[in-house]
DNA sequence: TGCCAGGCCCTCTTTAGGGCCTT
């Protein structure tokens, strides 16, 4: 059964290049449009959280000093998510800060991100914001905690998905929409998304 | 020493610039 793997990480600010890191990750397990696995935790890189991301996230340093190794946490995700294809919000992000931190234990990160915001351009043009917390409005997605914390978001970001794929279902006639067409369609013009739907069907019938 | 993201998308574009989104 295919699945979907939607993560959230939070850190220390916008830039491993730049020597941020993960402080909490969350991964919810996606499965037929449901939530079938959670993997959530704090998690200690031994670096300080400045006082504008503790108000941000309301990640302490304290919180984070009592929190397992970043290398146990992320080893666990990693055999959490296993080979299951990605999902995030604004994935660029998440899926820099996945490959910097496995990359630090010699640990692979092939596998595909699926982005719910290229997605949400593409689908929903009327949208004021594409902020995540705004298309949970848009779509009066159900609150899932408070924002800014990884396990809220990520749950967040997965009814979007959800919400995505019922949206494919129901205006493209895509019957399920699996990660592979999710990737093509961010990859393609806004105008070109139901051009790419139809070559993807004839492609691979039941995508 | 001081500074520092990266990628997408739109437009007053393409020999570029600025806003959005993630923390």
């Amino acid at each position: 059964m295919p699945r979907i793997a939607v993560i959230d990480f939070e850190t220390t600010g916008l830039s491993p290049a730049l020597g941020d890191r993960a402080t909490e990750i969350a991964i919810v397990l996606v499965e037929e449009g449901r939530v079938v696995d959670r993997y959530q935790s704090l998690m200690n890189a031994g670096v300080r959280i400045s006082a504008f991301i503790e108000a941000y996230t309301g990640i302490s340093n304290a919180m984070v000093a009592a929190a397992p190794p970043a290398a146990q946490v992320m080893a666990e995700a990693s055999r959490f998510v296993g080979r299951t294809p990605m999902a995030a919000h604004n994935a660029s992000f998440d899926r820099r800060f996945w490959a910097a931190e496995l990359e630090r234990l010699g640990l692979p990160a092939a596998q595909p991100f699926a982005c719910t915001l290229l997605l949400s351009r593409r689908l929903y043009p009327q949208a004021a914001s594409y902020k995540l917390g705004a298309l949970a409005a848009l779509h009066a997605l159900p609150a899932a905690g408070r924002a800014h914390r990884a396990l809220a978001d990520a749950e967040v970001a997965a009814a979007l998905l959800e919400r995505i794929q019922s949206d494919l279902r129901q205006r493209f006639g895509a019957p399920q929409p699996r990660h592979e067409l999710l990737m093509a369609l961010q990859a393609c013009p806004r105008h070109a998304v139901p051009r790419a739907i139809e070559r993807h069907l004839a492609a691979q019938p039941g995508a």
